[in-house]
DNA sequence: CTGTTAGCGCCTTCAC
DNA sequence: GTGAAGGCGCTAACAG
C-alpha cells in the first residue's frame, strides 16, 4: 500500500535507521550510501510519516502563528514575514526535505479560540509557537493562557510574542517583541496638539485589549501634558478594530459633538471608516476636520487625503518573531524588546480653522 | 512527565481502550464511565498525543489552506471563513474536542512552495486540503500539482478547489469552486464601452495564472464585441497583483499613450496604485480617467472616489469550501461550481470627457 | 559509518 | 459495555 521507511531501505539494501539519518540528515553517513537511499526514496516516491515521526522523536515539525483576523493585513503581514523565516526557502524541487511547517491560525480575536488552538497546537507537539497582536486582559484569561503557555513550554515549544506585550511572571515565552504603541500614540498627539487641536475625538478599539488600552493611554498622556483632561471620556468612543465601527463611533462623534476638529483612530482601517463618515456628514479632510490612524498599512498612503499615522515595523518585527521560534537568533536581554513607532504625517491632518 | 492516556485510565480505574473510546466518541460508552474519565482528563489535565494518534488512525486532524499571499484580504477573507467552518464553534472552554486544526499556509505565490506545503501536508496526513486562488499554468507545474493532489486523494486527504479553476483530468480534487472571471471582467469593460470609452488600458496580473489569464479574456472579449481588436496588445501591461505594480504599470500607460480614457486594474489593489498614478500625472478621477478594479474587497467602497469593481462572494465560497472539506456539504454535480461575480458600479467610471 | 533492538502513545480488532 | 493484545512507522540508544 503506502511506502514506508522499511521499503526505502529494502530497495536501497540498508538498514531503516540508515534511511532515517539521511532523511534527518543529523547524522553522517557515507556518501555513497546516501546517494543510494536517496535515488530508493526517489524511485518510490516515498514521502516520511509525520506521524510517526513526531511520536518516535517526540517532537514535531509544525509551527503555529497566532493572529487575531487573517483578513487584516496587519496581521497578514506579520505572518507572512514570520512564515518566510520558519519555512525555509525549499529546494526548489517542491519535494519537503527539512523545513518546518509553518502554518497560520485565526483565532478572530476569541480568547477561547486562542486556547482552543494552543491546545491544538500542544496535542500536536508542536515545535514553537507565535502569538501575534494585542492580547485580551481579562485575567482569567491571561491566567490560563499563562499556565498554558508554561505547559507548551515544558513540552519543549517555544514560544514567541510579536506585538504583544510580555506576560507577567512567565518565564514560559522566550521572547516578547512588543510595539511601543503608546509612544507612538501620544507622538501622533502630540502632533495634533501642535497643529493647534484642542478636542481631538478617539476612536478606540476594544476596551480590554492590551493594544487599545496602550494607545489611548498614549493619547491621554498627551493630552493631559497639554492640560486637556477634562472631557476625555466623552470624546473616546470603543469599537472593534474595522472599517464599521470607525464610521458609526465617528457619525456619533460628529453628532453629539459638534465641535471636534480631529478624529484620531485606532488603526488605519478604522481611520478609512472615520473619513467615510465625515465625507458623508459633508465636512472636509483636513479643512473641516483632521484624522489620523495608526500602523501604516500599505492601503493609507493611497488613502485620499494620504492618512497620518504611526508606521509599525510589521514585517521586521515578524520575521525576527519567526527567526526566534527557530533558534536562528538569541533572545533579547530580559526576553523583552521594545519595537519603536514612527509619526508619518501626511496630507489627512492640518492646522484646525480658523 | 508527560501524561498519558494510561495515567487518565489508571486515575479512572478503566482500560485504555475505554479511554480511547471516550475521547473519539465513536463508540458507546456507559455514562458513568464516561463522566469518571472525563473527571480523570480534567484532574490530569491530559492532553492527546496527537502524533501517536494520528500514527494508529492513520489520519490527522490537520486541514491544510492554501493562500497565494497571506497579506491580501482577498485570501485572509476566503481562508478566514473557511477556518470558522472547520475549526468548529469550539465549546467554550478552551479546551479542544473534536475539533480539525485548520490552518493557513502562505505559498507567497510560488509553485515550488505549493508544492512544498502540499508535501508537508501529505507528510501530515492532513484530512484535507484547501486550495484557494488562480494557479500557475506552467505545464510541468500543472503535471507535478495533478501528482500531488492524486497522492493527497488516494492518502484519504479531500481536496478542495476555491477560487482557482478545476485541474484537467484529475479526479483528485473533490470539488472545484471557480469564480466567473472571465465573465465578471467583460461585464466590467461593457460597462465601460457603454460610457463611451473607446481606449482602455489594462493593467494585467503576472501573465502564466489563470486568474489573470480569464480577467484579460473576458476584456478582451467584450473590446471585440465593440469591434475594439486593434491594439490591445499595446495597452495592456502585466504586472504583479499589488499595489507598486498598478503605479508603476499606469504611469507607463500615461506617458506613453496620452490618450487612454480608462484602465482597468487587475484587482482592487492594483486598482488604487493606478488611481494614485494618475493623480500623481496631474489627472483626475473620473474626469480625466476612469478607474476599475476587480474582487471588492472591504477598502474598495472607501476609496475617493469610490472604485468601480466587480464583486466576488469570497466569504461564502471560503465557507463552502470549508464545508466542503469537512464533509459537510456534498460536492457540486461534475464537482464544479462556477461562482458568479456581480458588477459594482461606483464613482470611479464615468463618461469619457468630450 | 552502519545494523539491531526497543519502544514512542494510541487505536482497533477481537474476546468477554 | 468493557478489557487485552498487537501493531501503526519511525527514531534513538546501543553495539559493532
Amino acid at each position: 500500500m503506502t511506502v514506508t521507511l522499511a521499503d526505502v531501505a529494502a530497495r536501497a539494501r540498508v538498514s531503516p535507521a540508515t534511511v532515517s539519518r539521511v532523511l534527518n540528515g543529523n547524522y553522517p553517513v557515507a556518501t555513497s550510501t546516501r546517494d543510494r537511499v536517496l535515488r530508493a526514496v526517489n524511485d518510490l516516491d516515498y514521502v516520511l510519516n509525520g506521524p510517526a515521526s513526531s511520536l518516535a522523536a517526540a517532537t514535531s515539525d509544525l509551527v503555529g502563528i497566532l493572529v487575531n483576523d487573517i483578513a487584516d493585513p496587519f496581521f497578514g503581514i506579520m505572518a507572512g514575514a514570520a512564515q518566510s523565516q520558519i519555512g525555509g526557502p525549499g529546494d526548489g524541487s517542491g519535494r519537503a526535505g527539512g523545513e518546518k511547517l509553518a502554518v497560520v491560525c485565526n483565532t478572530g480575536g476569541s480568547p477561547e479560540r486562542e486556547l482552543t488552538y494552543l491546545t491544538l497546537l500542544q496535542r500536536q507537539r508542536a515545535a514553537a509557537v507565535v502569538l501575534t497582536g494585542g492580547a485580551v486582559e481579562d485575567p482569567a484569561h491571561q491566567a490560563a493562557m499563562a499556565a498554558k503557555l508554561a505547559k507548551l513550554a515544558d513540552a519543549g515549544t517555544t514560544v514567541v510574542f510579536c506585538g504583544r506585550p510580555p506576560l507577567p511572571d512567565s518565564d514560559a515565552v522566550l521572547a516578547a517583541l512588543a510595539f511601543d504603541n503608546r509612544g507612538g500614540a501620544r507622538a501622533l498627539t502630540e502632533h495634533l496638539l501642535e497643529l493647534g487641536h484642542r478636542r481631538i475625538g478617539y476612536v478606540a478599539g476594544p476596551l480590554e485589549r492590551t493594544t487599545t488600552r496602550h494607545r489611548l493611554e498614549g493619547h491621554r498622556e498627551a493630552m493631559r501634558a497639554a492640560g486637556l483632561d477634562g472631557d476625555q471620556d466623552r470624546l473616546t468612543v470603543h469599537g472593534w478594530y474595522d472599517r464599521a465601527s470607525g464610521y458609526d463611533a465617528t457619525r456619533e462623534l460628529l453628532s453629539r459633538e459638534g465641535e471636534v476638529t480631529a478624529v484620531v483612530a485606532a488603526n488605519d482601517t478604522v481611520a478609512l471608516g472615520a473619513c467615510a463618515a465625515i465625507r458623508d456628514h459633508g465636512l472636509r479632510i483636513p479643512e473641516d476636520i483632521s484624522v489620523a490612524g495608526f500602523d501604516d498599512l500599505p492601503f493609507s498612503v493611497d488613502a485620499v487625503p494620504a492618512l497620518t499615522t504611526v508606521r509599525l515595523p510589521l514585517a521586521e518585527a515578524g520575521a525576527q518573531a519567526g527567526r526566534l521560534a527557530m533558534g536562528k537568533e538569541k533572545p533579547p536581554a530580559g526576553g523583552i524588546l521594545t519595537i519603536e513607532a514612527e509619526l508619518m504625517v501626511r496630507g489627512s491632518t492640518a492646522a484646525p480653522r480658523g
